[in-house]
Order: C-alpha cells, then structure tokens, then sequence
DNA sequence: TACACAAATATGTCTGCACATAATCCCGCC
DNA sequence: GGCGGGATTATGTGCAGACATATTTGTGTA
C-alpha cells in the first residue's frame, strides 16, 4: 500500500467491496481507524469525507458512519459547450443563425423562467453543424432585462458562448427527454418529421432573473455518455 | 458574513462572478487569501479545492489557481433506483419478469461487454409499472460468469436491485439516447412502433469482468431531470 | 541558441490539538 | 410504561506548523 488519504480510501473501500462491512454496517469510528491506519484523524476523515461524496458511506454525528444501504450511483456529467464537442470528435464546426426576433414566448416557456404574461423575450433559433452535417438545432429565449445592458448580436458566435463567458452563473435545471422532430427540427435536419430526436432542455437563473431557457434538438442516432 | 470554509468559498464565487477575478485570470495564493481572511491557510485551502471541484477554479502547483477559462457546467445526476423513482412520485410500484433465457447476444452487447463470439449470456426481459401504466422496458444481459455463484430467480425482484445489493461495484458507463419505439418497446407500453422513447443503456464492470449490459426504455414523454 | 540543472514557490498533504454541533442514549420523573 | 432533558459521543470544523511534490523560472553550460 502506498500512503496518504487515497490509500486508506482505497482500503475502506475494498473491505466494503468484500463484505467485510456489509452494507448498512457501522465502520469503526474515525478515531479506532486512525489508530489502526497510523495516521491523524483528519486523515482518516479526509478519506471517508470523499467516500460519503461519492455515495458509498452516510456519516452522521454522533450516529457515526455507516455503509450506505443503497448505494447511490452517482455520476457526474460534464455538460459540453457544442463547439468543444464537435471539435473534440475532430470535425469542423460551423454555427448559423435562423432568427432573432422579440416575440412573446409560448406559455410553458414563461412557466419556465416564472415571467409574467405579455412580456417578449429574444427568440433565438440556430444551427450548430459539425463537418457539414446538422448537428444540433438550437432554440433559445433570452430574457433582454438582464442585467449587463448591451447584448450582442449572435450572427457570429453562438449564445451559449456569449452567455458563459458574459454572465455570472448561479444556478439552473437540465432535463433530457425524447420527442419526435417538429416541423422546425426537420426541416433543420432534412428529415421526416416525428424522427425520434434526442432532446435538452436548460433553464438558467441568475440571483432570481431568469436568463435563458433553451431547447437543444441533437441530429437522430446521438447519444450523450457519461462515465460512472 | 457568516463563518467558516463555506463562507469564504461563497465570497471567493462572488468575486469571480462579479468580475472582480475575470475568467483565466490568476487569483492571490492561499497565503494571501488566508491573510485577507483571517484564518489558517488549511482553511482557504479547502473553500478553494471545493470550487476546483466544481470546476470553478483550476489550481496547479506552483502554478497557482486560476479561474477556469471555461467554466465546465458539471452536474452530478443520481441514477434512480426504478422502484424509488417510482415511489418517490408516490405511485404504487409494480414489477413483472417477462423472459429469462439463456442465448447467444447480438453483436453489439458482446462487443460492450467485450466478450468473445459464441458465449450465451442471461437474458431478461422485464416491465416496470407505475400506478398500473409501463414505465420501463428493461431488457438486460447478465454475465453468468460473475463471482459469486448462485444467481436468484428475478421472478419477484428487479435484477438491478439484486445487483447493487450483491456485487461490489467497480466501473461503467452509461449512454442516454433517444430512439423510436421497436416491436418489443411496443408491445410493452401499447404503443405504435416508431414512438419516440428515451433510452438508456448502461454496462457495468468489476475489475475487467463483465457484469451487466441493460438497456432501459423508458415510458413515452419521460423527462430526466437535473440540478446544475 | 538550445538545453540541462538547480532554486524558488504555490499547492498538496499530514499531524496533533481544540472546540462546535448534532444525535443518540440513558436516567429520572410522571 | 411513556416521556423529557441532560450527559455522552462521533463527526464537523478550525488552527498552526511542517514537510512533500510538482512546476516554473532563472541560470549556467555546451
């Protein structure tokens, strides 16, 4: 065994791994192991802390710690810039507007980012290609009362890129979901309409101004991978 | 301001998202953070590795830390349990093994779970209910192989449920899509074929073995949900 | 100029101690 | 027996100091 925190994670973890606590079990307590490892308490903490993070141990005062009943599979996705994606496959990628105009958004939209009826928002629609192909059909409502006054125009650059570099984040949901392409997603792909599409929806928020929700349509056969 | 580590991750946020520290820009060592702030530099050091974590700043030795060129949007999902996702909605949950058969897998499995041509794999098929609708088509591949020996019949219990509470856990990947509805995904739910369904497919390893292929087809209009 | 090596430096980790905090446990009381 | 409240206890957090480690940077040499 070679030392340090990881390595008295790594050996809690294979004990787990090998039932020697069953799950549900109390471990010893941080100051039993610390005197076992050899080590600081702190140390000790340190390496259960990150177990508990990842979901394989609950720890609770006075409680102790215990191995977790259910392990939680948790998985941490790295959400791409689309750009950064295309160009990591090594394909060229290209961005091109379809609209921008000021309208009143549909109903679920508002519901969404909790705005009052009768407001108009900017509605963008775009499409990022990759080595010439359709890639993802962007459709965006951008609140224009957010704070930073001058918005660009997003002939150029795509809005999610002018949106991280330009506004502080604070906070935001993501859903995925399947549908069968729209009118709009199949003309943007040049296929039938009701193809099944893989779908993302982001709603971000700033200190309680909604900034953006926006719908992302990926080109059929896409699969989005995650590593445990 | 209140106190402690959580605090001063808070303030160190603040300050970037005010600008104040643009984006690639270098922020004060520890040294000088923890002089500003006025406690130990273990102290600042840990708000500092959290946001690192999180993909907020980036931190090398001697380099120093510096705020992310690129903020990466992480989000952390929880791979639900079917039979919590289910009652957590506060539906009743309901579970039916369709087919358990011992055959050759296509290609593309053999190929995920990196498995030599001409083996025969436990294959299952089974049907997750909520309030008496579908909700999830399963259609697993189990390594017979596996340590452990003795496998239960999955008659009365989710075979993911088995493994999570029976096999340690190493690694796997998982891939949400989107596809329309096969013959089998249509008989399940009483849909037309073509339905557009959110698919997840997920394999799961320990050390080098093969556990498990499964492909999850989930009801039409499911939406996965995320918090950023 | 180009390259190898050494000094400088910011983060990474550990120790040992202290106190805070939240549960639980247990005892006494009704 | 049931219940409330304080003692107990394991984890959470903090501090000051030390050493380890990875890079960078500057220097000297070929």
């Amino acid at each position: 065994m070679s030392r340090g925190w990881e390595a008295i994670r790594a050996d809690v973890l294979r004990r787990i791994q090998a039932r020697e606590w069953g799950p549900g079990a109390a471990i010893p307590t941080e100051e039993a192991l610390c005197r076992e490892f050899g080590c600081a308490r702190a140390t000790v903490g340190r390496a259960l802390r990150d177990l508990a993070a990842t979901g394989v141990l609950e720890r609770r005062r006075k409680a102790g710690t215990r191995v977790a009943l259910q392990p939680v599979r948790r998985a941490t996705l790295e959400i791409p810039v689309i750009r950064q994606e295309v160009e990591g496959r090594g394909q060229t990628y290209a961005y091109r507007l379809l609209a921008d105009v000021m309208e009143q958004p549909p109903l679920p939209v508002l519901l969404r980012l909790r705005l009052p009826a009768g407001v108009a928002l900017r509605h963008l629609t775009c499409l990022h290609s990759a080595g010439g192909q359709p890639f993802v059909y962007e459709d965006r409502w951008l609140n224009p009362a957010v704070p930073g006054g001058q918005q660009p125009d997003f002939a150029a650059h795509g809005a999610n890129e002018w949106l991280v570099a330009n506004m502080p984040y604070d906070a935001g949901d993501i859903a995925f979901s399947a549908a069968g392409a729209g009118a709009d997603d199949a003309a943007a792909f040049g296929i039938d309409p009701g193809t099944p599409l893989f779908i993302v929806e982001r709603t971000t928020w700033t200190a309680d101004t909604a900034i953006t929700c926006v719908r992302l349509a990926y080109m059929p056969g896409y699969r989005l991978r995650m590593t445990l």
